[in-house]
DNA sequence: TTGTCAATTGAACAGGCGTTCAGGACAGAT
DNA sequence: ATCTGTCCTGAACGCCTGTTCAATTGACAA
């Protein structure tokens, strides 16, 4: 039936938990019962509790590092997020990281540092071909547009509510679907502010560099 | 010393708590340590610790909704949290707002829909007035954008990390210092991205009406 | 002074927690 | 057939949890 190590499923059981209830909220007991097996054998595997999470961790931030870059696609223009979404090996892990991200693992911080790293070397590639605008802080803009598509998968549930868009899923598969939320991200980046509202808020917030 | 009554300073603690460490890992014990009580007191005001955690909800929404609309000052143009940054009355309360919008409150969710219907009146007062550009699907760009201010509150760790910017605090209380942020949004919502990708985007992604 | 009522404590409870451990089951090597 | 080692269980441990409750305090009314 279930051909993977009971290792594996345990790990897999684990963040399937983690994901619905948070780790402070979720037993060894119910992890085990969802692997089908003991709870001791959660402990022989792992040692402890906090030794799954982190191996949880681990297991996540290596499954999406692995599958990132095989959908870069043009979605990717706007969205630092659809790499991972695309191909990340289902919502389970991605609501393992939406979870993850807020009570502050170290292998998720690292993975999100990647993420705008990623985003910043696609963003100057979408520059250089005319897609997306130049910016002379392009690494502040690149964290801010990654931060924004995390956030939006944080709150997913909230999307949901919202938009009825399910954030967890790869908004390029059902496009009609996903229109929403696409259409209004579109709005945004091609021009909310206009040009004269942005200098008055440039002058009001100082412009970057040091001027006096 | 402390002149609140105990039941306010037992509230107050327990937002501290849950704002830390998210409810499932506060305990009662806890709480009532940091407010200075036995606790049996805790139980004794609210009943159960599930009680505590909806009075909780109700108080930060309600403090939040007070104080909102006293801070509605040109920033609120491209920041729909800066409201209750601005006088939510301390971290605290937004940073237990951050925790629980992941781990879904009714209370707290019916305060997003609230920061959404302000978004969508005073974006549509920016229009009027020509600081805001117009959209034809005002709703939805309102709700992404709110969702985005928040995403970047619950955030808040990697955005420290990554931008040295406090998102649970006043941003246009020390403006040098969350230049970094606020500079970037700038840049994203006066055009990230060009018209031309924007059509290209806009076709595959359907454009909200059906067309067939 | 006595009575009343709310605020408050500290001990106690049952149950769940993470963790330990002795031992069973079963494979492959000798 | 016996040994070896790994996988795995179920009972047990002590601790911590949320919750209950009898008892104490202190203020205010009669």
């Amino acid at each position: 039936m279930d051909d993977r190590t009971a290792r594996a499923r345990i790990r897999d059981a684990a963040i399937e938990c983690f994901a619905d209830s948070g780790v402070a909220g979720t037993s060894v007991r119910e992890i085990a019962g969802r692997a089908g097996v003991s709870a001791g054998l959660v402990m022989h595997h792992f040692g402890s509790k906090d030794n799954l999470r982190v191996a949880c961790d681990e297991h996540v931030a290596a499954t999406i590092r692995s599958q990132k870059g095989s959908a870069m696609g043009q979605g990717a223009a706007f969205d630092p997020v659809s790499s991972l979404r695309a191909s990340a090996g289902g919502p389970p892990l991605i609501r393992y990281l939406a979870r993850t991200l807020v009570d502050g693992s170290p292998h998720v911080a690292e993975l999100v540092d990647e993420l705008v790293e990623d985003a910043i070397e696609y963003i100057e590639l979408g520059v250089t071909t005319g897609l997306i605008m130049p910016s002379d802080r392009p690494r502040e803009r690149a964290i801010v547009l990654t931060l924004w598509s995390l956030g939006s998968v944080v709150l997913h549930e909230h999307v949901e509510r919202l938009l009825g868009v399910d954030m967890t899923a790869d908004l390029t598969a059902d496009p009609k679907r996903s229109a929403p939320y696409v259409q209004a991200v579109l709005d945004l980046l091609t021009g909310f502010i206009t040009p004269t509202t942005r200098e008055l808020l440039t002058q009001a917030f100082g412009d970057g560099q040091e001027t006096r």
